[in-house]
RNA sequence: GCCCGAGUGGCGAAAUGGUAGACGCAGGGGAUUCAAAAUCCCCCGGUAGCAAUACCGUGUCGGUUCGAGUCCGACCUCGGGCACCA
């Protein structure tokens, strides 16, 4: 018996391909072009198996595209700068350059392997000076063209590391080496101007006809538009009124207390002599800003003694609160507070004894609100009546709008749009980065490197010494001579900047460098004119948010400053979010009840369930689990590989779940898979393409054929790969059945080789050269069905009575309706449920169905 | 709390409003074999029945329709995202 051996024929077929340059990208522009790209990896160490299943989609596309006669880019590059690498250093001693590109490599010999027709030759990864290089050219031109700024910010600071920490490295307010007590800092910072483009990002997202519909959601709510009112309140004392923002300017009659932030002008004015208040400020400002220790956080206050007057009923005198919960960055810093109709506000008005007052009616009143607050539905019309506008029995979101439209005439307010959506911090204390290609000059302030001196490059040694990690701070702030520069513009002695860049900018335009990787501009206008946009984009949907929307900003940034043509400020024309590779988890406890993870080799399936091998001792089986190396549910690509080789890996990948959703790795379905392209290269390899058989053999695999062809190729353009495997499957079988002449069967599998080889690529391969194939599969045109072959010469209608399937009758295709009705009516199971009778309706559908109703 | 998804056999799943469960896994039976592996063939939602067949069945309850897994409304459960955002 033939055999199947993918550790012979997979390099065989990888070295073919490269020999003939297969997957070179090719500016042809007698072709239509087309980008796929999947989002490149940041260089862990390792590949993982939901690498494979993101890069075998792309590969599927790729290959799918070449077939139908398009010039394909498919590239692949290195997400390459960022922490890991540096705290691989601090804790290992090696050199961060050194870790990334030996992770590199590795990875790179762990993909090259599955045989993705990736164009190799445009391999780059982010740290390559080359890249940011054009990078730091870019940083200048926007920097020049007002879309970068700097401003003090607030950073967690780690007073032991003397470094800035992540938010993710923030652990219950400690620094995660340190242990220290995580400090809030201001410090000057470099910002992108994104938050210019709210309006345009949010409105852009309706023409993205081609992302999910889940992703334009988050981009918006991310970007979060809101139309409110600002209004001053009047101080008591004649100060400078206190503005608040307001997005239920309807709840305006039930405000009883202002509250304002911490970083508030008045509070910080008012803490100069009051040593309370400053005592609350400064606890206000060690809290931890990460969202889930907020939301955890008790809502606290100060009373300033300030008071304000209503604005529609000067008789009231508010009291002034500095709140914890009043963010200084969005708004205007200030609020009133409604606890009639807020529960937070209702909460803080509880625990400091401040009033209740309802603004309007509702089921219940203000006398009895207890420790739940009376939110008004927005779009449910309320019984609603406001004491001042005389607005009756609307929508509070109606409401809300007469509201501002009331406050405008009488000058009382200002209506006002306001985004979420905050500049984009660049600056990142750290040396693994792009360094920001500024120098701080003492007499010509910040001035930007000179164009020919890039790029300012990363030092690799501290001076004559390796770069000692485990000293606190940032190397670069002590280097004894990068640092220490003359000014460009003076030439007198000044510092260069020694933050570097926010990982996320290095991969908001790596796209449009594959299109040109050695340009000497960041890049090729004619190349990215040609190849830009990328026509299918797919990474997993954790990038939703803040990856697109600074790729989205970035593609009009670059677009503003001569770098693409305007047609490409939306850079990804469609959206693919892949599912995650989850595996079971197998676990046990210790004597002391932690658990024990095994991984499934440990484990054996026994009579009564699976236990460990070793001891016999039951196991829990968590199935469909997120692979995570701690939980030893992992599976590498590598070992997958090397015992079924790489088309199995892609197979079984694409084989079982429709993409978009997680699919669970089985050692089984592997195995199946394994066996099941062994069953095709048997059907090839020991098929008697001399034999004859009859012409109605050959007939009906004609037809299967031509339908194989058709479903396959809906479900490749459809991203439902899953169908077209189910297809292959079932065609597959419809082929072993078949008594087919040989000539009739050499066709099957000829078309069947070129409709695997997105999949299998090198199973094809290994088909087409064994049938006679004249080249190499890969560059072999997508079969196309002969539409003769696609019309059915009869059909079998099923019949149904009153909706309830009774019978089928088989007819030719084009039977006329009075032809069917009397076939039906002729029909046993019809005749005894009409019994005698005639049918109220008979409902023909052609070619699909046929209803009696009795 | 708000915003999105998703609920179909033992499991992964399929199904332009038109035969629910294609295809695969697991399971059962058989062939081949001295035996096994490999391979090949058959069965496989539930209940009743020797069978033909009948009834039930796509989270729950309603609705629209000749006909609903699919459309509409309410609810339940699970998953994801977001949020002291005013």
């Amino acid at each position: 018996m033939s055999r199947l051996t993918p550790s012979e024929i997979e390099p065989k077929w990888q070295r073919a391909w490269d020999e003939h340059g297969c997957f070179a990208a090719r500016h042809d522009p007698t072709k239509p072009k087309y980008y796929v790209l999947e989002m490149f990896p940041y260089p862990s160490g390792r590949i993982h198996i939901g690498h494979v299943r993101n890069y075998t989609m792309g590969d599927v596309i790729a290959r799918f595209k070449r077939a139908t006669g398009h010039a394909v880019l498919h590239p692949m590059g290195w997400d390459a700068f960022g922490m890991p690498a540096e705290n691989a250093a601090m804790a290992s001693g090696g050199h961060p350059k050194d870790w990334t590109y030996q992770n590199i490599a590795d990875m790179r010999g762990q993909m090259k392997p599955l045989g993705f027709s990736i164009d190799w030759s445009r391999e780059f990864a982010t740290c390559d000076p080359e890249y940011y290089a054009q990078q730091q050219r870019l940083f200048i031109d926007f920097l020049e063209a007002g879309l970068i700024y700097r401003k003090a910010a607030v950073v967690n600071w780690d007073p032991v590391d003397r470094t800035v920490l992540a938010n993710e490295q923030v652990i219950d307010g400690k620094g995660w080496r340190s242990g220290a007590a995580v400090e809030r800092r201001e410090l000057v910072q470099w910002f992108f101007r994104i938050s210019d483009f709210s309006e345009e990002l949010l409105e852009a997202i309706d023409g993205l006809s081609k992302w999910p519909e889940k992703v334009r959601l988050m981009q918006a709510n991310w970007i979060g538009k809101s139309r409110g009112i600002e209004i001053p309140f009047h101080r008591v004392d004649g100060g400078d009124p206190i503005v608040c923002y307001s997005t239920r300017p309807d709840t305006m009659r039930g405000a009883t207390f202002l509250a304002i932030s911490a970083e508030h002008p008045v509070s910080r004015a008012l803490a100069e002599t009051d040593p309370d208040l400053a005592a609350f400020i400064e606890e206000t400002r060690k809290m931890d800003t990460t969202e889930a220790a907020m939301e955890k956080a008790e809502k606290k206050g100060r009373d300033t003694g300030l008071k304000v007057r209503h604005p529609i009923d000067p008789t009231r005198e508010l009291p002034v609160w500095v709140g914890n919960f009043v963010l200084m960055e969005y708004g205007t810093g200030a609020v009133f507070g409604c606890p009639a109709h807020d529960q937070r506000d209702l909460d803080f008005a509880r625990r400091y004894g401040l009033d209740v007052v309802s603004a309007f009616r509702m089921p219940g009143d203000a006398s009895e609100i207890d420790d739940v607050a009376l939110v008004p539905p927005k779009t449910e019309i309320v019984s609603y009546v406001d004491h001042f506008t005389g607005i009756t029995e609307v929508s509070s979101e109606a409401g809300i709008d007469a509201t501002i439209d009331w406050f405008e005439e009488r000058n009382l307010g200002t209506g006002q749009v306001k985004y979420r959506l905050r500049d984009w911090g660049l600056s990142r204390q750290r040396y693994w980065g792009c360094p920001i290609p500024v120098v701080h000059c003492p007499t010509c302030g910040v001035v930007p490197e000179k164009r020919e001196n890039l790029p300012v490059e990363l030092p690799y040694d501290e001076g004559n010494k390796p770069i000692d990690f485990s000293i606190p701070g940032n190397p670069l702030d002590r280097h004894p001579t990068w640092r220490d520069v003359p000014c460009p513009k003076c030439g007198g002695p000044a510092k260069r900047e020694t933050d570097t860049m926010d990982t996320f900018v290095d991969s908001s335009w790596y796209y449009a460098r594959f299109t040109a990787p050695h340009a000497e501009t960041p890049t090729d206008l004619a190349e990215a004119d040609y190849w830009m946009n990328v026509d299918q984009y797919i990474g997993g949907v954790e990038h939703a948010i803040l990856h697109l929307l600074y790729s989205r900003f970035f593609a009009r940034a670059m677009h503003l400053t001569g770098h693409l043509p305007a047609r490409c400020i939306e850079p990804f024309e469609a959206l693919f979010t892949q599912g995650m590779v989850t595996h079971a988890i197998f676990q046990t406890c210790d004597s002391s009840g932690r658990p024990v993870f095994h991984t499934p080799s440990e484990v054996e399936e026994r009579e009564g369930g699976v236990v460990v091998a070793a001891t016999g001792d039951p196991v829990e089986v968590i199935p469909s689990a997120k692979m995570s190396k701690s939980k030893r549910n992992t599976v590498d690509p590598t070992d997958i590989v090397n015992r079924f080789g790489a088309d199995t890996a892609r197979w079984f990948v694409m084989s079982d779940s429709p993409p978009e959703r997680d699919v669970e790795w089985t050692d089984a379905g592997a195995e199946a898979t394994y066996k099941h392209l062994g069953r095709v290269y048997r059907l090839a390899a020991e098929a008697d393409f001399s034999a004859t058989g009859d012409a109605a053999e050959d007939d009906a695999l004609a037809r299967a054929q031509a339908r194989c062809i058709t479903d396959v190729t809906a479900g490749i353009e459809g991203f439902a790969f899953n169908t077209s495997i189910a297809k292959l499957y079932a065609f597959t079988n419809t082929l072993s059945k078949s008594r087919a002449s040989g000539p009739a069967r050499r066709e099957a599998l000829k078309t069947m080789a070129l409709l695997m080889s997105p999949f299998t690529p090198h199973l094809a391969e290994e088909l087409w050269e064994t049938l006679g194939g004249a080249g190499l599969a890969a560059e072999a045109a997508w079969p196309v069905a002969d539409p003769a072959l696609l019309v059915e010469e009869s059909v079998t209608l099923p019949v149904q009575v009153n909706g309830k399937r009774r019978g089928e009758i088989t007819v030719s295709k084009d039977a006329s309706k009075d032809a069917i009705e009397a076939l039906v009516l002729d029909d046993p199971a019809v005749r005894r449920a009409l019994d005698g009778g005639t049918p109220k309706k008979l409902i023909v559908v052609p070619g699909r169905i046929v209803n009696v109703v009795v």
